[in-house]
DNA sequence: CAATTTGGTGAGTAAATGCTCATTTATACA
DNA sequence: TGTATAAATGAGCATTTACTCACCAAATTG
């Protein structure tokens, strides 16, 4: 009772702290002063506020090149939505930037009063997304996930994407208590009847939204990294011409899924092409440029958050 | 040609300089290696992207205090919609935090796809709320101002809040021809039979959000200060009972339209207690307090975007 | 075309901010 | 209650940022 009282209570000063720097534009003497402690402490809250997340910042500028090479992808591609954000040429996999934009798109979706229900993939740029949301109080929603959160030997992933989203937006969710990759076709079926991972894949089927990490194949890639598959089935699968993958399913550059011993075994709700409501692809890097164009090719997502350099790629390497 | 190009070229430069420094965490000294500059003009171009209002910073955090304030307001006197803002206790008329989230209520207005009429008092918050707006393109919506923006000599303002957030926004709108008073009861009703008057306070009427300025009556109140009303005037409408004013409209501290001299020739469109659409009223200053009383015991308005300290008085005030 | 204005630059310096560490204060637990 | 542990504090110093000034270059004007 104790612990977390104080915990908040030290989360508002550091709010207000935030407040009186950023906003009020109060130097960190005068916060301090304002607050009635030493500078040093507020200069603590001031930086406790922005590493917790307290104060965001957004960039209200549309960078004229962004918005050029959005644009140009938007009616080369008939998206929907798609987000270009600038880039750290030092730092290109700083994913920050994509994940705010991704978020601004979550919450265009969470804000609405209508329930709607969103379905969410897994990855790092998800994760990120989630993490970049404000808290706020929408239980008319429902978040559900798309990709198990299991890991092979049975034990659970400790934060999941969906729930620590609904957390935050105070949403009833649905996971998915699966691992990713079952071991053959025959298990799949008879896991996919039950009545609980069916009604997972319903709502899955009808979101008014879906927000996806789009990934390549390679021997550096989600499914290598968290040890579903090992490098030299990812290699066979790339000679399959895999390009990438959403959810767990493995698509070639237009965008069809490849017959293979993975696409059998996944448990995920499955990919919907053309589908009518949004499905936002979020990717970062210029290695996953192959593997957005695919999922573009076979219309497997209909918005994309993307970085700069990754957008003018496909600009380029698309005549 | 040449000038706007290198003035919206510097301000991409500045734009990218402000993500590098606020949303990557560059140090300036990074940032001006990363841009291919000197330290000084990174530090030039980011304090431009802060002056220039690129960078935006928002606090997402719901300050207790401010939560529980908006909480009760909203229970007590049964409004759509609430915000309290924390104040910078030494500059309390810092209208900066007020304006933020203002604007934001502004936003989750002008998102929305659906066409919509958005009515706008005037005003040093309404204006500065307008500031705070990122631009976007909504050519579906319909501005339109509640209140005349001449002056009593016929000349116009050059910049009214209307004019300025269509501008922003993209949207079209519909301007207020006239001084806020005229000079007599008759002479208004001539012109409000004017056509293009006609259809303008015909928006106002079905309007789907309302935005308006609180004010109250003394010397300094803005009906003085623009020298609509002079101070001998103010003085005999307090006499009279009144206690604040919206667009124009003076009204007590019960919310109800007094018989004076200048309601007989407001121009404005009028005021609509117990509108089912939002209407938000803005306000800084606890010597506002007893206008936002009144306006709310009145149900003139439904919604409230204020600081914390006058929303402190608000509930000590009322029993 | 020279004079003047405007806007930008870098150097140097003052001011603000961030960091480390020793010390104090609060909390947990036996 | 006393002791162990953790958290918060303030001082001093290093780093970063802001500001002033003198200067330069391009655009504007007479």
């Amino acid at each position: 009772m104790s612990k977390p009282k104080k915990m908040s209570d030290r989360l508002d000063k550091a709010a207000r702290a935030g407040w009186l720097y950023y906003v009020a534009g109060n130097s960190q003497d005068e916060v301090a002063r304002k607050l009635g402690i030493s500078r040093q402490s507020a200069q603590r809250l001031v930086s406790m506020a922005v590493s917790e997340n307290l104060i965001k910042f957004r960039l209200d500028h549309p960078i004229a090149d962004c918005m050029e090479l959005a644009t140009r992808l938007t009616s080369q591609f008939g998206l929907m939505t798609c987000q270009v954000v600038p880039v750290d040429p030092e730092a290109p996999e700083l994913i920050t930037g994509v994940a705010i934009a991704g978020a601004l798109e979550l919450r265009k979706q969470i804000e609405a009063e209508t329930p709607k229900v969103i379905a969410m993939g897994t990855g790092l740029l998800p994760r990120a997304c989630v993490e970049q949301l404000a808290p706020m109080d929408c239980p008319q929603h429902h978040i559900v996930s798309m990709v198990g959160n299991m890991h092979q030997d049975g034990s659970a992933t400790p934060y999941s994407v969906v729930e620590r989203m609904a957390g935050l937006v105070g949403s009833p969710y649905n996971p998915m208590p699966l691992p990713v990759l079952v071991e053959n076709a025959a298990e799949l079926s008879i896991l996919n009847k039950q009545g609980h991972v069916e009604r997972t894949l319903q709502l899955c089927e009808r979101a008014d939204a879906t927000f996806v990490g789009l990934a390549h194949i390679d021997d550096t890639s989600p499914l290598v990294r968290d040890g579903f598959i090992s490098p030299e089935e990812s290699k066979e699968l790339v000679q399959l011409g895999a390009v990438g993958e959403i959810v767990g399913w493995v698509y070639d550059r237009d965008g069809q899924l490849i017959s293979s011993s993975t696409n059998d075994r996944v448990s995920s709700a499955p990919l919907m092409p053309n589908n009518a409501n949004p499905v936002v692809g979020l990717a970062v890097g210029i290695e996953k440029a192959d593997a957005i164009l695919g999922a573009l090719r076979g219309k497997l997502i209909n918005g994309l958050v993307i970085d700069e350099t990754t957008a003018k790629a496909l600009l380029t390497s698309e005549p």
